[in-house]
DNA sequence: TATGAATGAGTATTCATTCAT
DNA sequence: AATGAATGAATACTCATTCAT
């Protein structure tokens, strides 16, 4: 009744929803969502089928809370850097690179949310795609506010350019490795010099 | 019991074969490899169970086939374009549109490409990834090779263009839609376009 | 923390474990035994499920409960109605009616009662056909002594008859509806009739 | 390829689909359908659960296959003796006697049949029900048409009476033991005789 | 008197694959 | 070349019940 009980003699003590979701997200960057069993999830966090029933609706909800926790990191990050006291091109760049520091700091998180978007269920599919929909807008009014003050070249479909960079952060699940000769800042900045010299006028 | 039919000896059996992998080719990429049936597959293309594994030896084989007709079918593009005589910039700029254009053609394959990668048992993984990197070196020895005589920038790895410009087209899958604003050689001519323009020195 | 609560000792625990058996027994006419979990009740009583299986040792009782309950009401109503001052024939149809009522007025319990009555433990299913059987043959002594004193005919065994009666008592609970042509009172008079017809000699 | 293959050495020989369904049956009735488990029942039929589904879509197919047999037969015979040429009372007396003795030949199915009504879908309800309404109506036909004709009491609503001896028919598959006093067939002549007694003008 | 996290055995259903014909 | 009945193992999910607090 002291708040916080730990060290205690039981065998894996944590809270058992967190150590679930833990599992569960790193089992489906592993093997995609479909391979992976409910069963494989809980006896890899050592719980039983009625504990994860207890904490997650369904196995979607699973999939729906990495997706959350992914979403919402994402936005605020994009939120705090696009609203930065900062000329527009900084205020790409920064936000460029963050977002490819983020993606690779949560690969398994990202992966799955990009391989996974379409195993969910039409009222969640929706919910998930009005917030893709709030971020990606809000990466392409940076943009278009640069083309139109000149900065920025305007004869590409700023939603073009959008997909472009984001192709690439899609695609860093497929090939980034952490014993790689990069560190995940280096990408960032690589992929942030390509987008802004994309965009030289 | 008579019909058409046709009694040459080679390889490639007609129509029963064909339609049944452009049924698989296509439920797969509507709905995924994990989610669509046998028995869809062979529903949905008016056969039996039978007749599938008559010719594919598992459902694995399937989606193999898918694999290998894009494969091969880029790779040989690319060569053509890489080994045209003309300069480097012309050379990379037309292999980077082409892949989106014959990507977008071919849009159900690709999907089904990027996204049940992670399915194929072992041997055929490693098979399909020889394929990958062959084609991902020929590309970026057209990025070295302009890098080289100065034409493109320098201080970026080539590697990490290659990921960049695939990194979109891989996205396609995600975004394009037939009924959008943009044709599909509009959209290749943009994105080979932002590539140069990031190449510039 | 302080109000309504009555600190008298003896058996019958007043609001939840009422409230609990209510909302059972509703749900259980509703859906059926086994088609009514644990859950449902409390959470429609708004109780936890500890609450639960601290006023009763199982589903199962819950169920005998709703028994008991109908039984005891029925015996008792019935003894009165046999017991009385008057003719065989008055007092036959007085119990026939009577019991059309209260089943009436009990549907919820009476449909359990019927529907469910093969999901009782052995113990519990014995006890119940005891007492079933005692009610049984009290109507049916009724019966026989109006056959023996010839204003019944003798002509039809009397167990059939008393079955023939509870076949329509057991069946109301699957087409009368309170907004119906016909009172519970209406119901039972008709029925009476037919009954005490169909014994005219 | 000759028609009936039959006495071949392996083990049970017999139309699989046909074995499933008389299990089925048996088992539904002994125990009630939610109490009995697709495992129990193709344990019992000595076959596996992908047989059971090869040739029923689901659990509830199985009950309604059971649902669709009683009512065919039961309706079948209602118009045969309906339509035949005598008067109403023997007509009724005829129908009310055979509903009897085919519910206690097919005893399994009708206990099945009034005890799980309440667990088909929505659709498969509705038409169980509309061809129960129609069964109803025939009988309640030759009620109404001894009425008019003065032959029957005329006091007591069709619809009630149809109930009351329908009870009675629901009600066998509780109390009828096959070893019991009674055959079917007199049971069958004592509740006709009920009924018609309590028509009597 | 009551909570609610956790269990473990059970449920109906799906599916890729095989094989006798 | 093709059928379709049958398998057997796996799947997501449910539920009555227990127990430390």
């Amino acid at each position: 009744m002291a708040g916080t009980k730990d060290g205690n003699g039981n065998g894996a003590a944590k809270p058992v929803a967190q150590r679930l979701l833990a599992t569960a997200t790193r089992l489906f960057a592993e093997q995609g969502y479909d391979r992976t069993s409910v069963q494989e999830i809980v006896d890899a966090a050592g719980v039983t089928k009625g504990a994860l029933y207890h904490y997650f609706g369904s196995k979607d909800d699973l999939l729906h809370e990495v997706y959350g926790r992914v979403l919402r990191l994402q936005q605020e990050r994009l939120d705090h850097f696009a609203d930065a006291d900062a000329p527009v091109q900084q205020r790409l760049r920064d936000a460029a690179a963050d977002v490819v520091v983020t993606t690779i700091e949560n690969l398994d998180d990202t992966k799955i949310f990009f391989r996974s978007m379409h195993h969910l269920g039409p009222e969640k599919d929706k919910q998930v795609r009005a917030e893709r929909r709030r971020y990606h807008e809000r990466f392409r009014a940076l943009i278009e506010e640069g083309q139109r003050s000149g900065v920025f070249a305007a004869d590409i479909p700023a939603d073009l350019v959008v997909d472009y960079h984001f192709g690439s952060v899609h695609h860093l699940g497929t090939w980034y490795r952490e014993d790689g000769p990069l560190s995940p800042q280096q990408v960032a900045d690589h992929l942030a010099e390509l987008l802004l010299r994309a965009l030289r006028p």
